[in-house]
RNA sequence: GCGCUCGUAGCCCAAUGGCAGAGGCACCAGGUUUAGGUCCUGGCCAGUGAGAGUUCGAAUCUCUCCGAGCGCACCA
């Protein structure tokens, strides 16, 4: 089926039934024609070019930045929703007189682009940079407010040039490094994945079950920034979401424990040490047999004679597994004997040690002690294997090896003594934890420790459409870099070649590219074959945008210092992990390499909920998609976009089923007649004008301003519908169409609606008589005075309850109202001789009697 | 199991400790119209998931429970 572009169905749709036949009416239109307002501005913007960010405009400056599109087909609904969120935003600033930054690129690197083309048997370049242009040209007609001088796309090699040198200047600090180690593998996109990819078990991109395989990869070390990036999310409370940040805290997972050395006794009569992490050292006394994981070296090299066949069996079986069997809930312990023991180095007990699959090879140690009394993944195990258990914490609660529920509480501690150490009697586990824990650091056999689930990110991609890696392997020499003045390595065309995934990169094939002379000592070498995930791609977009033209490095310091950070982030919740994380470690390693003197990026995050149909994602199973160039078709950009606005708070989902189009025209339309109906000249003064609806445009125009910084949007919308009908009475029922307010309110009625509906503002402004275009004309100035009102109304109240409404002004003394409130009969009659204990008195909005 | 967010008219949502209703959708009536739609005017509708607490006063703050969505989940 032919795919359906925005930018090609304008003129094969007409326009729908009411908005075509309202034009029919004789002379004055009573409607106007969406397609063609939208016809008429595009070109003149294209022209005068309003939004284009100035490095030496001494305005303050503002960042907004929008989470950059991935190239594949035409924009959805999900498009239209961020991008009316995010212009929202931009535009206000730019009212505001900000000189804004407002860029757009794309994320054009990448698998799901290289699956597309390979299906269609097309080339990805081709298929990528055809699906550039659409995106764009929509974007265009969907009249964001983009800086289009600052486009890039990160498969350009002015933009990778600049990858690849980030990722020199990463292992010169030796935080990208290369290591053998079991890795996830996607079978069906043949390539491996990051820990981030891997989602409950499956492929992240195409669902396929994800498998090991044991490969030599590159890795950045974002270990090494754990803490920080965990430190630092304390600075973006209040302006990141909250659930995004529990998020990345879940990921990076910080423990606090202890390293415990045990010694384990070996088959051959010999003893190894064995460190061990626990959270819970204070449980020491109660580890009745150790944990080692099945598939770490460890095991193979301690397991005893005896128990080895038993052993090779139980890994080939782990082996087999996939991570979805792995991570099932309710599975039965599984392990293996290891015919050892370790001894216990606080009262030199021997214990047994076991292999088992429920211990993680790369978490901690990868060796636990058990303590099944209080641990219920040890109790479980111990169960299973008939392992004794032994409760050191008496928590009130029933004896875990007779309930099966171990318990992790805090309570007294018993059995817990031996030679010159005792916890018994204690009560409190953070005091049991530290008194035990200083015991080890004293013998020697333990410290405190602290640990984190955060894994190494692994990006090497066995897959064609990324950008190279700059390394040069050669047999004498080793890993070398490619030195910095011969990049961009650039990615062969390939065109014509067999590019489907074979489990190694297809460079690897590509004889000419490969094969180089070692940069080092000149014999013949090979180039490293694999590609970067392209996250690390979309980690320093941002900052490129700064100076997009920049040759001396990744991006001129100067500028960066002058746009960022970031002062709006607006993109889905999808990134809340990976590439959030990825773009902050990012940060923190040019913090502190000097390139930038900031260490986050972004300093507001705003989450776009999802755009779902009847409750639930759009899918085409489900066959409940809607296409966005058909809505814009029927209703116009204009409409879309307000109603994506308007739909209610920006965070929330937004369900289509419930929501409105025709009604968002409607409104443009009963707006935009407004401008019609003004009689007065542009340029009279509007002081002179009707107060009342004075002090509409003016409180409305205020409340706005704040409405906007909360991201309110919703409600700024319906606070312009509330003007727009308080000056619809106003010219059939009140002061007239002649009056200078009738023209204040409608100007402001357009160039706030600017924010939303571009279209329908210009063509209200053109017919106001002001050149084009609203969007740079500058937010109306609020008159302090007018945000007074004449008179509020006091509520008055006995006893919380409602009594009395009084009209006051404003300014009226609190000692006034009070007198006011107390001679009203409705209170007198209240009170009727009761005692009087305590009057409220917030002036000038209520007064609260308590009667005793 | 743990974490985060959230429960307000038939529906989407306002009310930032102070009169529960701003706006819209849907519906109904009247006017306009040859008619339908558009447009104009008016109307209809809940006591805020349940319970307790704090407070002069709670949709709003606290606690417990119920329900929903999202995320994480054998990380010792």
């Amino acid at each position: 089926m032919r795919q359906v572009l925005l930018t090609d169905r304008a003129e094969t749709l007409e326009a729908p039934a009411d908005v075509r036949r309202t034009n029919l009416s004789e002379q004055e239109p009573a409607a106007y024609d969406v397609h063609a307002t939208e016809k008429k501005w595009l070109p003149v913007w294209t022209a005068l070019d309003p939004f284009r960010a100035d490095d030496d405009d001494p305005r303050e400056k503002r960042y907004a930045l929008t989470m950059f599109p991935y190239p594949s087909g035409d924009l959805h609904m999900g498009h239209a929703e961020v991008m009316a969120l995010h212009d929202v935003i931009a535009r206000y600033w730019w009212l505001r007189g900000y000189n804004v930054l407002n860029p757009i690129g794309w994320d054009s690197f990448g698998l799901p682009a290289e699956n597309a083309a390979i299906k269609r048997d097309e080339h990805p370049a081709t298929y990528t940079y055809a699906n550039i242009e659409t995106q764009a040209e929509s974007f265009r007609r969907y009249a964001v407010s983009f800086d289009w001088s600052r486009r890039l796309h990160t498969s350009d090699p002015e933009y990778y040039r600049w990858t690849q040198w980030l990722f020199l200047r990463f292992r010169e600090r030796g935080l990208a490094y290369r290591k053998f180690s079991p890795v996830n593998w996607c079978p069906n996109d043949q390539t491996v994945l990051a820990n981030e990819q891997v989602v409950n078990g499956m492929c992240e991109r195409c669902g396929a079950e994800v498998t090991k395989r044991e490969l030599s990869q590159w890795y950045f070390k974002v270990t090494d920034y754990a803490q920080r990036l965990l430190d630092d999310m304390e600075g973006l409370h209040g302006t990141w979401p909250e659930r995004v940040l529990a998020m990345q805290r879940n990921w990076i997972g910080r423990s606090e424990g202890a390293h415990v050395d045990f010694t384990l006794n070996l088959a051959d009569g010999s003893s190894k040490p064995v460190t061990v992490y626990t959270t819970r050292p204070d449980t020491l006394y109660g580890a009745t047999f150790m944990v080692v994981a099945a598939d770490a070296k460890l095991a193979g090299e301690i397991v005893a004679p005896a128990q080895r066949a038993a052993y090779e069996s139980y890994l080939a079986g782990v082996r087999k597994e996939s991570d979805i069997e792995r991570l099932s809930t309710d599975r039965p312990k599984t392990g293996v004997d290891l015919g050892i023991t370790a001894t216990n180095p606080v009262n030199g007990e021997q214990v047994p040690v076991w292999a088992a699959d429920y211990v993680l090879a790369d978490y901690g140690t990868g060796a636990i002690m058990a303590v099944p009394a209080h641990d219920q993944r040890d109790l479980d195990f111990a169960r299973a294997f008939d392992l004794p258990v032994r409760r050191v914490i008496d928590t009130g609660e029933d004896n875990p090896e007779v309930t099966g529920i171990a318990t992790t509480g805090n309570g007294t501690y018993v059995n817990s003594s031996s030679d010159g150490l005792s916890l018994d009697g204690l009560t409190d586990k953070a005091a049991g934890i530290a008194k035990i824990t200083a015991a080890l650091v004293e013998s020697g056999e333990g410290e405190g420790a602290v640990n984190f689930r955060l894994r190494d990110w692994l990006l090497s991609r066995q897959r064609f459409w990324g950008c190279p890696i700059p390394i040069i392997h050669c047999p004498d020499c080793g890993e070398v870099a490619v030195p910095d003045d011969q990049l961009p390595v650039v990615l062969p065309d390939l065109r014509g070649a067999d590019l489907k995934p074979k489990g190694t990169s297809p460079l690897a094939a590509a004889e000419d590219w490969v094969n180089v002379d070692c940069p080092s000592c000149g014999g013949p070498a090979k180039r490293d074959s694999d590609t970067m995930d392209t996250f690390v791609d979309s980690s320093w977009y941002f900052l490129r945008y700064c100076s997009p033209d920049y040759t001396d490095g990744p991006f001129d310091p100067e500028k960066v210092r002058s746009w960022m950070p970031a002062h709006q982030y607006v993109g889905g919740v999808e990134h809340a992990i990976l590439h959030l994380l990825y773009s902050r470690f990012f940060t923190k390693v040019l913090h502190d390499m000097g390139m930038v003197d900031f260490e986050e990026p972004f300093q507001a995050l705003l989450n776009q909920g999802q755009v779902v149909n009847g409750g639930k994602a759009m899918s085409k199973s489900l066959g409940n998609g809607v296409n966005l160039g058909e809505m814009i078709d029927a209703y116009g950009v204009d409409a879309v976009r307000l109603t994506m606005v308007f739909a209610g708070p920006p965070e929330d989902d937004l369900d289509w089923a419930d929501v409105s189009p025709s009604g968002s025209l409607k409104f443009l339309q009963r707006a935009w007649r407004l401008s019609g109906d003004v009689t007065s000249q542009s340029g009279v003064s509007f002081a002179d004008g009707d107060v009342t609806l004075r002090r509409v445009t003016h409180k409305t125009v205020h409340d706005a301003e704040s409405l906007i910084d909360g991201h309110r949007f919703n409600v700024l919308v319906a606070r312009v519908m509330e003007l727009v009908n308080a000056t619809r009475k106003a010219i059939d029922s009140g002061c007239g169409p002649a009056d200078p307010a009738v023209r204040e309110a409608t100007e402001a009625v357009a160039i706030m609606l600017s924010l939303v509906a571009p279209y329908v503002a210009e063509e209200m402004w053109e017919r106001l008589g002001h050149q084009p275009t609203v969007a740079k004309t500058g937010w109306p100035v609020v008159d302090p005075a007018l945000l007074v009102e004449e008179s509020v109304t006091a509520i008055v109240q006995v006893q919380g309850k409602l009594k009395a409404r009084l009209d006051v002004a404003p300014d009226i003394a609190a000692a006034d109202l009070e007198a006011l409130a107390m001679a009203e009969p409705a209170v007198l009659a209240a009170l009727d001789g009761k005692t009087i204990r305590k009057v409220i008195v917030v002036a000038p909005k209520l007064v609260n009697i308590v009667i005793g």
